[in-house]
DNA sequence: ACAGAGTAGTTGCAATGTCAACTACTGTTT
DNA sequence: AAACAGTAGTTGACATTGCAACTACTCTGT
């Protein structure tokens, strides 16, 4: 029954969530928009998007993303910068703090989710819920 | 590895709610959380919880689970009442409008997850994602 | 070259939900 | 029976996020 099935997904998020969220918070001082906003630029080769691209890959829209930049920029992990080209458009850079603290972050939250929900789950459930979804990771 | 799983269940539940949630909002009037208070009581036989087990068996802390039952409460579809021989206690009670509204919005409900999540996933990948992530079902 | 449609990003406003502190009550211990 | 620790629920202050409207810019068709 795939009621079921959602219902999982959707405690499981919630749970784990409820969690690994404080326990980042408190090592790093990052929340989870913090450490994704700082995780998708980290994954790219330039360490910058546009706004636009970091709400696409991220789950904010444009508006949230502007705020979430906003704080992250004040924090320092972050700058904005424009795009030669096109004047409308900002990059946002990953600083070299940003990305320090970031590898930091990264590493404990990892083993922290492994934890809470990583340990809890056999290696043929994780290759089963990883295949059954891993079509909603880009829409 | 047990990263990928993760990622899956985080973007799916993401991914799916973003579709649902405006759904249900439009077709019912509904929030989300309306939905899950609705559903808790609407489980129980005397159709009634009191705040603290309402907020166990959702998502939301005790004083959060107030402001929603606030709301719900001034659109009709519970009541609150004291619990007799506890002063302190409150008793969330389903209205038969409350009722009346929930059995119709959840079957719609049920009918839009089906689409946006469920019939993405073959019958056996249902059964190991239920499977895997019954356990977080209560923690 | 310019009008108008479309895109990028930000902002005002409002909705939602948390934390910590509070009130009121219960139950236990001496 | 009085004190005190613990529990139920609410509230005030605050953080976060979305929607719709806005500004500024770009691109397309004539």
């Amino acid at each position: 029954m795939f009621w079921d099935a959602w219902r999982g997904v959707l405690f499981a998020s919630a749970r784990v969530l409820q969690v690994v969220e404080p326990e980042l918070q408190q090592h790093s001082g990052l929340s989870l928009a913090f450490l994704d906003v700082l995780s998708r630029l980290y994954d790219e080769p330039a360490r910058r998007l546009r706004m636009q691209e970091l709400s696409e890959r991220s789950l904010f829209t444009r508006s949230g993303m502007t705020r979430v930049v906003d704080r992250v920029e004040k924090a320092g992990f972050v700058r904005r910068e424009q795009v030669p080209g096109d004047r409308r458009g900002v990059y946002v850079i990953l600083t070299p703090e940003g990305e320090r603290v970031f590898v930091s972050a990264m590493a404990q939250h990892r083993s922290d989710v492994e934890r809470a929900f990583g340990s809890r789950l056999s290696p043929e459930q994780h290759r089963a819920v990883a295949d059954g979804l891993a079509q909603f990771w880009r829409p």
